[in-house]
DNA sequence: GCGATTCATTTAATATATTAAATACAATGG
DNA sequence: CCATTGTATTTAATATATTAAATGAATCGC
């Protein structure tokens, strides 16, 4: 018996879970001034340390020509500092200005709670599970 | 014994999975010139015929100064007809234009079929078990 | 009826996304 | 070496996101 089966718009429930996730983290980026994608950026800056532009686009999934002004908007606030790579002409590499380390540090510890928060609302088993699922459905675009 | 939980950046998990699933249908909204928020706006016109702007946006989950332009576009090409609602001159109602409703059919067998696919290839199961946690999370919000 | 308030949408200003093209440098083959 | 090809980033043009403020119309209380 194959069960009938009611298709729920996949992308959209995707979106809206992101949309409920951030909604309780996005309040305290704002206060200290920083989007959604300046957050991807720095967090990547503090695990990496000074890395190049490239990569930092790959991790916090922004494309090259958005990144080229999100980080010269965060230069001129003073949360990273760019420079060519001595190496390679081509490529230039940022870093984190203290300013931007110690913000990393603050939010990290936030979201760090919020997590725990999650863990507790939604329970260890789903959160888990759901950790699965979505590995799962990433591994769909490389078939 | 409490399991030692590593967390995974749910955000942006939920943002990879979403892109993972468009990968297959975006293809073919950029073929017939719709971008992901046009196809979004489509699909609500076809699903519920002339309707307020105010519901298409909560529907397509666009926001209002977005939506403005995006039914500009949209008019500019063709593909709907807006107008003044007569009861409530602060409202704007929308339609679909024939032109945009072929569209609408096309594109829906399309991403019909896509969900056979990602049935096969993820499992009924696995997508029922998705859809059930996405609510969960999605419900978070609420709380 | 009229003033204050509320509601729906649009305008404005800035930030980001998207695609194609340009630039600038590096690696490679002949 | 030099011309060709490949790679990393930026520029350009247009579309969309975000937040605040403005506009225009309905409603509420008196």
């Amino acid at each position: 018996m194959s069960t009938a089966f009611v298709h729920r718009n996949l992308p959209r429930l995707l979106l809206q879970a992101r949309e409920s996730v951030m909604a309780h983290t996005r309040p305290s980026l704002r206060e200290h001034g920083l989007s959604d994608q300046q957050w991807r950026v720095l967090r990547v800056l503090g695990e990496h340390g000074t890395i190049e532009t490239g990569r930092v686009a790959r991790e916090a999934f922004i494309l090259g020509p958005s990144l080229t002004g999100v980080l010269t908007r965060m230069e001129r606030d003073g949360l990273v500092r760019r420079a060519r790579d001595a190496q390679d002409q081509r490529r230039s590499v940022v870093e984190a200005t203290p300013r931007g380390l110690k913000l990393v540090g603050k939010l990290s510890r936030m979201i760090e709670e919020h997590y725990g928060w999650m863990e507790q609302s939604l329970g260890k088993r789903k959160l888990a599970e759901l950790y699965v699922l979505l590995d799962d459905v990433i591994e769909l675009e490389r078939t």
